[in-house]
DNA sequence: AAATGAGGCAACCGCTATCGG
DNA sequence: GCCGATAGCGGTTGCCTCATT
């Protein structure tokens, strides 16, 4: 439902736009996307507004390099679980389904053709990446076993999983432990904000009257690393 | 110093699940 | 029980940066 005479702003977020959005979910919390992009003014939609709450300005969120310990995580539970990104992220806070993604993707792609090429140097038609990445390099280990290519020996993203996680020693964190042990990021519900509702008027002024915007810490989403 | 390619990351898209009326 | 709205998830794409030639 968009009867809308001007179009939904895409691509990057401005640095006045982070501001705004971090405003109104302080205001709204985290639910109501849709309501909060509309109310907001920001020409986005409510989905462009989780995701980079979400993804980016989650004050809880970590950024930069994964750790040793984060990367052996994520191997192991991958193995376990397959692409469920999100539920792998809950076991690593601060980090999001979106980087656990982006950084398997090319760690692993990484690793498959390091191995590829360690194993089977003069195979000279390997994939490039924009093949691999269709459907094959993330799909869930389902065709296990190796495949063959032509006559040239392929190693499945399985086994490629299986020797790296056996490589690595991994961390022996069972899923059951990681639930427990790992909850989710804290965030405000809407239940939490649901008084702050009551209030919306004024802060909505506030808001709308631009609070400070030191005030909103912006600095903690826009540091540079 | 410039051109090219690859890697990394942010954001979008489509689908599915869940919830409320 | 049905339908529409909303939220969440996974896959994919496009852009930017850095390294290499």
């Amino acid at each position: 439902m968009a009867p809308k005479t001007e179009e939904m702003r895409k691509g990057p977020w401005t640095e006045q736009e982070d501001s705004l959005l971090v405003r109104f979910v302080r205001l709204f919390g985290e639910r109501r996307w849709d309501c909060l992009a509309k109310v907001s003014g920001l020409n986005r939609t409510g989905k462009s507004c989780r995701l980079r709450w979400v993804n980016y300005l989650h004050p809880d969120l970590r950024h930069g390099r994964m750790t040793p310990e984060e990367e052996h995580l994520v191997l192991d539970l991958h193995a376990k679980w397959g692409n469920r990104w999100s539920r792998i992220a809950r076991c690593l806070p601060g980090r999001t389904d979106n980087e656990i993604k982006n950084y398997w993707r090319t760690h692993m792609r990484r690793k498959a053709q390091e191995r590829k090429t360690s194993a089977y140097p003069s195979s000279s038609s390997s994939s490039s990446s924009s093949s691999s990445s269709s459907s094959s390099s993330c799909s869930p280990p389902a065709a296990a076993g190796v495949v063959q290519s032509e006559g040239v020996k392929v190693y499945s993203m399985d086994e490629i999983w299986d020797e790296i996680a056996a490589a690595d020693s991994v961390t022996g964190l069972t899923a059951e432990e990681c639930g427990v042990a790992c909850p989710p990021l804290p965030c405000p519900k809407w239940e939490d904000c649901s008084e702050s509702l009551w209030k919306v008027d004024d802060e909505f002024k506030m808001a709308t009257g631009l609070l400070p915007v030191d005030d909103l810490m912006l600095s903690d989403f826009h540091h540079s690393d």
